[in-house]
DNA sequence: CTCTAATCGAGACGGTACGTCGCGTCTTACG
DNA sequence: CGTAAGACGCGACGTACCGTCTCGATTAGAG
């Protein structure tokens, strides 16, 4: 791939990254996109067909890097500390998820995390005990939860916001086990 | 209050749950809204600010309504009755669920979801059993989840979707029982 | 007539009156008209058909007495007093007249003027001089030539304008004497 | 200079031009303009504030030329073969001139008018006569008087229209010799 | 002095043009 | 000779007035 084609996708990600800490996607406009990666107009569209593929492909990275960092530590018996590796990082970049959560961007973020989420789950290898819940909606069941506890959490007042071990438990207790265990 | 504004104002939530069954949320347009209502285009602003603040209209209703039937049948030992008169009325109005449901509706619905649940959840007397999780969560992740599994079952193939006791069991499991119940 | 009617058309000419002395008649609303003379919005149609026409009708009151002041001192010879008087009718309603004479007032009192202008002309019994210029427009430029001189001394700085004798007497050179006389 | 601009600014210039001779300026509504000069609505406002500005322009190119005939035969002892040329260019254009000096047209194209003549004015060297008459009322007089007398004589019917060097003989008594003459 | 009809206020309504904005395509001038 | 800059067609937006209309609530002026 051209160095080129590289380094104006960088940058607009880049620049998509840092407008999102300022105001919501659905303000953001292509021009904009394009004057603060300071890449021309029309050359947006040589790469991403509109800001919607490319807030998917930011989200993609994203995840992939959330998910990275607590998938690993996923088990039956300890995803506890998955969960609190989960928040630790949420939490280093609160004003991005921020962002990545509400308004415009919440339904790519989401379609994002869920395919993601099932890619992973077909990788496991044991059958899912079967309690009659059809493993596709475990998947969309605890991603969906698990963003929907983050967002809330991001949406707390930050000073009497929960401590990210406590709102891990909770998460693990609400979202992760119902859907991992037996049930 | 004059009898025009109210005759304008039906004919308006009409003419959107019509649009609904046809074409996704954002792709109504008020002009297309006001037509197929038979009402002028700046009538339309004169009874509401922008098509967000109707579909809220809708929604406030069609919510109440779902709730009203639901809600009396909730108790702790007994929620999946009301999961399942929950899933019966939805199943009535499929078309229309899916529409609320998906697309740019989805954040105006879950918002009054939300709402109205709270103000359920403030009725009720006792106080909530304190497990570290804040109420507000409680309500938010309850309705969260329950609009999650019902969008879901709606987005299933209608030939292989599941009958409606077998999903409202699991509404029950996963969203209910976690958040009403001890834990 | 009924009193409630003649009541009526009192307060809007009097509130169109008012209001010129604010703003340019173009941007004069038929809502504010019927605000401002205290009257309903639908009760000024049943008077006027639009705002032109109660402009029309303020314009031929105020152009009445104007001419009633300046014509019966109008004579060949003595021209140069009637045209003092004109000046000094103006300037004692200076506001009115800018406001008359300016933007989209202006075509408007021009035409009612000139008819009547017409009106008196065809009143004198003598036959014009016959120097090949035709009546109706020996009465249309000397009317616009004394609305035009009168809209520039009004648009002058009130310091520095000339005196009403002065500018009444280039008004008397320029406009009255070459169509009245014999040229 | 984009050559883009150009063409769609003579786009619209044209079709101005082209509806003017159908219906008064008033009633030419941007869409209207748009549409006939085969350019989108909003381009039109890329290049014009509003139609007043485009009018203006419009009547600036027909003004100067109107000058650019007339001007140079302007001289103290032999203005008559002047005001000649001006007729002859005027019923040359009669169509586009009638609707230039009737209606909403008619006080930008004043305006136009009054500005020219006063450049040209102030580039004439030698002192005015001094009569106690201000130049700038001067320049708005023999202007105004001139428009004026060319507006009635567009206003004749067709058939029993004056000469043009009937008008043309008149004009030069009524306006230009008053004013530049030592009256 | 009454009663009946004209007149009024209030304001909802269907229209139409406005000027703005963002989109995505396509031309052009420049390096 | 390719590429960024940006002009363009499109179409929805929300605003502002227009003039029509339907209401009741007054209020003349005729009987």
């Amino acid at each position: 791939m051209d160095a080129r084609q590289a380094r104006t996708r960088a940058k607009l990600l880049e620049a998509l990254l840092s407008l999102l800490e300022r105001e919501p996607f659905e303000a953001i406009t292509v021009r904009a996109l394009a004057a603060a990666a300071g890449v021309g107009y029309a050359t947006f569209f040589r790469h991403y067909p509109s800001k919607e593929a490319l807030l998917d492909d930011l989200a993609a990275d994203e995840i992939a890097e959330l998910l990275g960092r607590a998938m690993p530590l996923m088990s039956v018996k300890d995803s506890g500390r998955a969960c609190v590796a989960l928040f630790d990082f949420v939490a280093r970049r609160k004003a991005l998820w921020r962002a990545l959560l509400t308004g415009g961007a919440a339904p790519i973020l989401r379609a994002q995390f869920i395919d993601q989420a099932r890619a992973i789950a077909a990788g496991f290898a044991g059958p899912p005990p079967d309690d009659g819940c059809p493993v596709d909606l475990r998947v969309t069941f605890a991603t969906s939860a698990t963003l929907e506890i983050i967002a809330w959490w991001l949406g707390q007042d930050e000073a009497e916001a929960l401590p990210t071990e406590r709102i891990a438990a909770i998460l693990n207790r609400l979202a992760i086990t119902p859907t991992v265990g037996q049930g």
